[in-house]
RNA sequence: UGCCGGAUAGCUCAGCUGGAAGAGCGACUGACUCUGGAUCAGUAGGUCCAAGGUUCGAACCCUUGUCCGGCAGCCA
């Protein structure tokens, strides 16, 4: 019996392995991540590779990378390369076991001429109108179709013709020899191969029969060498065909157990919804950082570390969850938080003149990139007469418990200086356009010598050396924590938040203007930021990951109930 | 009406072969503070869907009921 990691999760699947283990039934763990080749990957697949992988890796196991590539009307190549990637920035590791299901089409035929002279499987001329008929409902049998008893002889020349190319699509199918009365409508008849006349991505024109997933998945598994075949809650029902398939060919036998798919509020899950999503225009394409796939949530700035923790804390169930996304946000914070230097950003700026400063004087200062991480070091960050301050940081009137800049009052700029607001420029229409200012040169670095205290402090910009940056500020993607919560002629589109994305044109200290895409930093007091590809150098374009925890914001709301 | 799942803290979920009810988030309180939005610490909270049964002992096993989800592609 192989060792295993004391301190891995409990969940009900490793102790279901670990009863294998102990019963002898498995003297080894092997797992597979199975796409199909037809989508982008999303979080959600991101808790099945996690699982698949995490226990290959509890277990001293292996994991293999399987395209399920069984339908050539739906698959393509681009897909193959994007899923790669995303695997792999996962940090899941395959080794040399990268397969396709197509490369075993082969061996399944050879099974699938077993069946038939079995008995077990049957050549059938009913069209997809006529099957779809003739099998019933959940609660009444379904009708035998009349190609059911052909002989061995005639099922095998007329599967061989299917192959052979001699009919056209739909024309027939091979079905299996159950039993039109289950209960379970997967074990009336089910078809094992269709005929498509398409060009698969990998088999070219090799090919115009091709198996439907119940039939080819668990001899997939099999051919492997699969131990514990793990797949979402959705393919309970069809474990009896599963096995059913692999206990008439006799074959290795792996496992199939079920685990609960991932739901995320405020957001939706599905292959066809993205489509929907990116065709008509609300979103950007499919790694638009408001899209939970893998390929958004990286440009979004989210790191695989944090998806991982995500996974863990999730853990696995069995019935269908909603996960509060407030989870994954959490986690992106945890870990940026640790790592992610600080830097300086304005979003909405309002410039501050220091009368009292020298003109033309550009100073630097020192300033910790990481107050969670020493090693981070410092930076210098140029400070001049005139900068930029965020305008929701000056209250002309300020209300009760709004302690930040105002006529009169003294606030601190981050590491700099203590300043104080003297005057209010206005504009004709009565807009605040600037601050005159003066600055205490006593309180450089940002600590007053005579033990006086401020109550805030605000982020900045130096205006001569600011660098002029796209900021894209993102939130959550739709209004209602269920999309679906519609009122009756509604649908989930309905739901979209049209604040998912704004724009605004701010400003950034010189010294993270030009980091590559991808390069992360928390702008303080606004959030997390992450290089979005678009950026040139010079010319910085930065995603906002998720904003800081806001507890202040919180505060801010009872306090305002409490009026 | 059939079959398969499920119901545990405000929310989302763990809870192995029966042996003193757990986590994360949120909430609340406090500490600290040059991010009043960070960080840290602590507190509160549950008729384990209901009723009955087995047992020395049940969230867990059995029965019945209630409610929720899934299943009628030649998709995976």
């Amino acid at each position: 019996m192989p060792a295993w990691r004391p301190d891995m999760p409990n969940d009900f699947i490793r102790e279901a392995i670990k009863e294998d283990l102990r019963a002898g039934r498995f003297n080894r763990v092997h797992t597979r991540f199975p796409p199909e080749p037809n989508a982008y990957l999303h979080i959600g697949h991101a808790k099945a590779v996690w699982i698949d992988y995490g226990i290959a890796l509890d277990f001293g196991g292996k994991f293999n990378l399987r395209f399920d590539d069984t339908n050539p009307l739906r698959e393509e190549a681009e897909f193959v390369e994007s899923i790669i990637e995303d695997v792999r920035w996962l940090g899941a590791d395959w080794e040399d076991r990268l397969f396709f299901a197509s490369d075993y089409f082969e061996q399944m035929y050879e099974w699938a001429q077993v069946l038939i002279r079995k008995g077990k499987a049957y050549v059938c001329d009913l069209s997809a109108e006529e099957l779809s008929a003739t099998r019933g409902t959940p609660t009444t049998p379904g009708i035998e179709s009349p190609y059911r008893n052909r002989s061995v002889e005639e099922n095998l020349d007329l599967f061989a013709r299917m192959r052979a190319g001699e009919f056209p699509d739909g024309a027939r199918t091979l079905r299996a020899k159950i039993d039109m009365a289950s209960p379970n409508m997967l074990l009336r008849d089910p078809v094992m191969y269709r005929i498509i006349h398409a060009r698969h991505h990998r088999q070219g024109d090799k090919w115009c029969i091709y198996p439907t997933y119940d039939w080819a998945h668990g001899l997939e598994d099999s051919i492997e060498g699969i131990t514990h075949s793990l797949c979402s809650q959705e393919y309970e029902i069809h474990r009896p065909l599963y096995d059913w398939f692999l206990d008439q060919l006799g074959i290795y036998h792996p496992r199939q157990i079920e685990f609960a798919r991932l739901n995320l509020t405020y957001t939706v899950l599905s292959k066809r919804r993205f489509i929907e999503l990116v065709n008509g225009g609300y979103v950007d394409g499919y790694d638009d950082p408001r899209l939970p796939t893998l390929a958004g949530l990286r440009r979004r700035g989210y790191t695989p570390e944090a998806i991982r923790e995500f996974c863990r804390r999730i853990g696995i169930a069995k019935t269908d969850s909603m996960v509060d996304i407030a989870v994954l946000e959490d986690c992106i914070r945890e870990d940026l938080n640790r790592r992610a230097p600080r830097a300086m950003a304005v979003q909405n700026p309002l410039k501050i003149v220091l009368v009292n400063y020298p003109e033309g004087h550009i100073e630097e200062l020192d300033v910790i990139n990481n107050p969670e991480d020493p090693a981070a070091g410092t930076r210098k960050v140029p400070f001049a007469r005139e900068l930029y301050i965020e305008q929701d940081d000056f209250r002309e009137e300020p209300p009760p418990k709004f302690y930040r800049l105002a006529p009169g009052r003294e606030v601190r700029l981050r590491n700099a200086y203590f300043i104080r607001c003297e005057e209010v420029v206005k504009d004709a229409a009565g807009n605040v356009v600037e601050l005159r200012c003066t600055y205490d040169p006593e309180t450089r670095g940002g600590d007053a010598p005579d033990g006086r205290k401020v109550k805030a402090t605000l982020h900045w910009v130096a205006v001569p050396t600011a660098v002029p940056a796209e900021l894209r500020l993102y939130d959550h993607l739709f209004l209602k924590p269920d999309p679906d919560d519609v009122e009756p002629g509604k649908t989930y589109l309905d739901n979209l938040n049209p604040n998912a994305l704004q724009v605004k044109h701010g400003f950034v200290e010189p010294g993270i203007a030009s980091a590559p895409p991808g390069t992360r930093y928390q702008f303080e007091r606004l959030g997390y930021f992450c290089m979005d590809r678009d950026a040139r150098p010079g010319a910085p374009v930065f995603n906002r990951t998720v904003t800081l925890r806001d507890t202040w914001a919180r505060i801010e709301k009872t306090l305002q109930s409490e009026r």
